[in-house]
DNA sequence: GTGAAAGCGCTAACAT
DNA sequence: ATGTTAGCGCTTTCAC
């Protein structure tokens, strides 16, 4: 079977290539009834299906999305990727899946690739760096319609985003230890060069300003977001010898790190220390230890921002609009009231 | 910044577009040192790329590689497409994700639209069965290359393909159990549709046969590859009030839901019993319930099937090349010699 | 209602 | 070494 093309349809129909792109585009204007019922019943016979890469050269829109992400194997990306796929196909586009490892060089090269316009759209995450920054500014300029996932960059508040209400969501989660009478709470927050880091942090100190609990620098410690640097970040604390009797670690990992070292020291959670964390991830049910947590909606960040893309696309409109997602505290019965 | 095209350069170099092209496709034949460099001056200050729609247009390949398979949020499938993905990269190929949730309405929907050509190559992935081989084999008139992993199917022994040695697996983790002195092993197996589940079983009666150990239907049940699966499993087991030692599931999944029902009676693992599973998916380190399994490497799988599709694509050649993945038992420590 | 023809951006014969 | 030209498969004016 040769592939079979818009010109054979045409042949076999007695028609031009015109009419038969015309009945293709259920136009229902610039062809009589009869003649597409026709060209449609010999188009399924031979099983035809119109080139998308002539189409997307003749009116600039591959149908493809490039989703830019660290690594598809962390599961908030995974979730996140089916948000964004579940949409695509819904409003008939695809995506294309991109590791970048956050290695800049990586990203670099796929923002290349975009640019040879093979994709009508692009989402892209990332934590946001000055280098990141410079080579977004750059691929603004090709004028493809793209959005940001959690990214920061003033330079850039013109572009669609979808941000979480980070500040908000450690505030919460805080108060909620200090509903429970806690009130020396240790802090392990992530890298202070991402932006999500430093509004966790924030949202750490609101609410025990509010609370009227004077914060202590000595209780809080930065790592970066992985579960031995939470293991760590623990370890030290514990080192510093001041007490305290809950522990807020701004990610998931971090806290199941730290867990392990405080199960090693012989103790227990919540018995002897409570610990909340951020981004609840989750695991089969028979491992017990969990952590609660701030849920962050991955699937919904991944619909939210390729319903932006793809609006901007079909709009032929760049509107930023952003979309700021709210906190949900899930309770898992890591806090012990005191 | 208007987009700018081959005319352009061409233009801006006193030169026809054909030079340009060949500049550009670095053939070092056909255009001079000096006319080459100064176009690719031109380029780089133009911050020109040619269009990749045109160029697939042209010779027929976009460099896009579908990639389909249940769900991505699936650890093993996630771990895979980074295998395809990062050789699709070497070798510059991208790669479009489809996940179908294991429904044929889906998979056939991502392969009609595979036949608008706008992929160079398709990377399969499902459990058989009947209505999928009458889609491939839909698929295979289309003459795109395409790859199958752990998809069985004697009508397209024809198509490169990646496997597993299920059989094997199976057959040498029993023989642990075996080698422990255990002679009593239960067994809780996957779908018998699926060609997988059938091999696994089939491992586990090797083993017991070359060991002499006597096969005993009653310590056999099937199920789903679900965690709750294998939680009802191991109930329905001990509710028919046989003696067993240890238990092999199909996968770890239903491993864990095993787990969790046998830790509910207040039994452990391994002290009470023994279990063993299949496909190794790991967690956090602080989980310390931990399956003795077989592992696949799903990144190889990825990497692997990559190779296979992208070799057929350049050399235009589709040889029915197989590769059979050999298993690794990975011991973590969840059976007790007796 | 239908056809002819231009053109999307590029590559590859074929000329010169 | 370089230019000219014919497509690739489709959409979209512009005629008729």
């Amino acid at each position: 079977m040769e592939k079979v093309t818009i010109k054979d349809i045409a042949r076999m129909c007695n028609v031009s290539i015109a009419t038969v792109s015309r009945a293709l585009n259920n136009s229902n204007k610039g062809v009589g009834q009869k003649t597409k019922d026709h060209i449609l019943t010999v188009i399924k016979e031979l099983n035809y299906s119109p080139s998308g890469i002539a189409r997307g050269m003749v009116n600039g829109n591959t149908g493809l999305i490039g989703l830019v992400l660290p690594d598809i194997r962390n599961p908030f990306f995974a979730e996140l990727a089916r948000g964004v796929e579940d949409y695509c196909t819904k409003t008939h586009y695809n995506c294309l899946l991109c590791n970048t490892d956050s290695k800049p060089e990586k990203e670099q090269a796929y923002i290349s690739f975009f640019q040879k316009r093979m994709v009508s759209g692009v989402i892209f995450t990332a934590q946001n760096s000055k280098v990141r920054n410079e080579n977004l500014y750059g691929f603004k300029k090709s004028h493809i319609p793209f959005c940001l996932v959690e990214y920061y960059c003033n330079a850039l508040s013109d572009v669609p985003a979808v941000y979480f209400k980070n500040k908000k969501g450690a505030r919460l989660i805080v108060e909620l230890l200090i509903k429970n009478n806690h009130k020396n709470i240790a802090f392990i927050g992530g890298p202070s060069s991402t932006q999500n880091a430093i509004d966790r942090f924030e949202g750490y100190k609101e609410a025990l300003a509010f609370h009227n609990i004077p914060f202590n620098k000595k209780l809080t410690i930065a790592a970066d977001y992985s579960y031995v640097g939470g293991y760590n970040a623990i370890k030290a604390l514990f080192a510093r010898n001041i007490s305290f009797t809950a522990v807020f670690t701004a990610n998931d990992l971090m806290g199941y790190g730290a867990m392990e070292y405080i199960h090693k020291k012989g103790k227990k959670i919540p018995d002897d220390y409570s610990l909340v964390g951020f981004d609840n991830i989750s695991f089969p049910a028979v491992f017990q230890p969990v952590i609660t947590s701030v849920e962050i909606p991955a699937y919904r960040f991944g619909k939210l921002a390729a319903k932006k893309v793809i609006h901007c696309i079909e709009k032929k409109e760049v509107i930023p609009l952003i979309d700021v997602i709210e906190p949900v505290i899930v309770d898992k019965g890591s806090i012990k009231k005191i």
